[in-house]
DNA sequence: AACTATTCATAACT
DNA sequence: TAGTTATGAATAGTT
C-alpha cells in the first residue's frame, strides 16, 4: 500500500529507517547476486551499518578480496578517472529527471490540444480557448490535414473524397470550405490568414461568429 | 514485454548479456545510492566486468576506501563469522522458496474447497468430489458454522435465525436440519457420523441421495 | 536508445 | 518482528 513516491531523503523515524534498511539491504544483495549470475561477472558489495557489528558483504570474504584486488591495483589517478562520484551521479539523475519533465509537459500539451480538436468535432464552443490554444489547435489541425491529403494522394484525386476530409478538419477545414473552389485541402500554411481568423473569432462585437453544431 | 520469469542463469547470448548487464548495473548503483541516502549508512559497490577497462565503483574512490577500511580492519576469522557466503545465501533463498511453495499449495487448496462450498450453495452436484475433497469440504463447513454460531451467540438466541443459518451451511447444514430438534447449529464435531454420511453419499446404489436445488 | 508488458521490490499497514 | 498487499520501480524482449 505504497502511498507516495518515497522522497529520497534520510528517514528520520528510527524504526522506519531500520525496517527500510533491512528490506533494502536484502533486495540489494539479491540484485548483486543476480547480476553476477546472469552476466557472469565478478562483483562484490559491502554495507556497513550501525545495526550490524560487522559490515555485511557479498559474495564472501574471499570474493570481496578478489574483486578488491582488481580495484586496488589501479593507481589512484586512474581510479578517479573512470569512476562516477556521488556528485556526478546525482547530477546525472537530476538532468534525466528534468528531461523527463519537459517531455511529459510536451506530451500533456499535445493531449490537451487533441482533446480540444475532438471537442470541436462534437460541437463544443471554442470561446474558452485563449490565443495560444487556438494557435496550437490550428497547427494540429494543419498536421492532420497534411496527413489526410498525403493519404488522399496515395489513393485518388477524385473530388468525392473532399467531403469526408471536410468533416474531419475542424476550424481550418471550415475555413477552407468557405473557399470551396480549392480543389484539395492542401494546407496553405498561411499564418497571417489564420491570425486574422483567430482575431475575428475572438472579437465579441462580431455577432456572426462561427458556431459549432451541437 | 518480459515474456517469462527470467531463469536465473548465465545469459549465453553475448549481446543480450551485455544489454542486461548495462541495465542492471545502472539499477544496482541506483539502489545503493538510495539505501545510503534513505538510511544514512555508508555503503560502497564495486563491479568489475569485461565491458569496462576499470571497475565501476560507488560512491567514489574515497568513499570506497572509507568503507573498505572498516571491513579490512577486522581479522580474517571475524570476517568469515558474520559474513554470508555465496552458498549460504543461495541455500537461504532455496529454503525461502520452498516454504513459499508449501504455503501457496495450502492457500490454493483452501480456495478450491471454498469454491466447492459455494458451488454447493448454487446447486452443483458433489458427485465429482473424492473422499478427501468431501472431508475438507466438511471441515470448512464446520468452520463456517462455528463462526456463524459464534456470531449468533453475540446477538440473539431466537429460533428465527436458524433458517438463515441453514441456507448457508451446505451439506453439513442439510445434515443438521434433518435433526431439527437441535436448538442451535453448534457443530457436533462428530467425525464418525460424517464419515458415514460421506460413504452413504458416495454409494451409488442409494437412490435417495441428497440433491441440491438448481 | 526508447518503449511497454510484465515481473519485482517495497512502503504502509497488521 | 514478521507477514500481507497495493503500488511504484525495474527490466526483458522488442523496435
Amino acid at each position: 500500500m505504497t502511498r507516495k513516491k518515497v522522497k529520497l531523503a534520510y528517514i528520520t523515524n528510527d524504526s522506519a529507517r531500520k525496517a527500510t534498511f533491512k528490506k533494502r539491504k536484502k533486495g540489494l544483495m539479491k540484485k548483486v547476486s543476480e547480476l553476477s549470475t546472469l552476466c557472469g561477472i565478478e562483483a562484490c558489495a559491502i554495507i556497513c551499518s550501525p545495526y550490524d557489528a560487522q559490515p555485511e558483504v557479498w559474495p564472501s570474504p574471499l570474493g570481496v578480496q578478489r574483486v578488491l584486488s582488481q580495484f586496488q591495483k589501479l593507481p589512484e589517478m586512474e581510479q578517479s578517472k573512470k569512476m562516477m562520484n556521488q556528485e556526478s551521479f546525482l547530477r546525472q539523475r537530476i538532468t534525466k529527471a528534468s528531461d523527463n519533465l519537459k517531455k511529459q509537459r510536451k506530451d500533456n500539451r499535445e493531449k490537451e490540444v487533441t482533446q480540444a480538436m475532438f471537442q470541436c468535432l462534437t460541437g463544443k464552443s471554442l470561446q474558452n480557448l485563449n490565443l495560444m490554444d487556438l494557435n496550437d489547435l490550428g497547427w494540429m489541425i494543419d498536421q492532420n490535414l497534411k496527413e489526410i491529403n498525403k493519404r488522399f494522394g496515395t489513393f485518388q484525386t477524385a473530388t468525392t473524397s473532399q467531403m469526408a476530409a471536410a468533416s474531419m478538419a475542424g476550424p481550418s477545414g471550415e475555413h477552407a470550405s468557405q473557399r470551396a473552389e480549392v480543389q484539395t485541402f492542401e494546407v496553405k500554411n498561411d499564418n497571417m490568414q489564420r491570425q486574422q481568423w483567430i482575431v475575428d473569432f475572438l472579437t465579441p462585437q462580431e455577432p456572426s461568429g462561427i458556431w459549432w453544431p451541437g
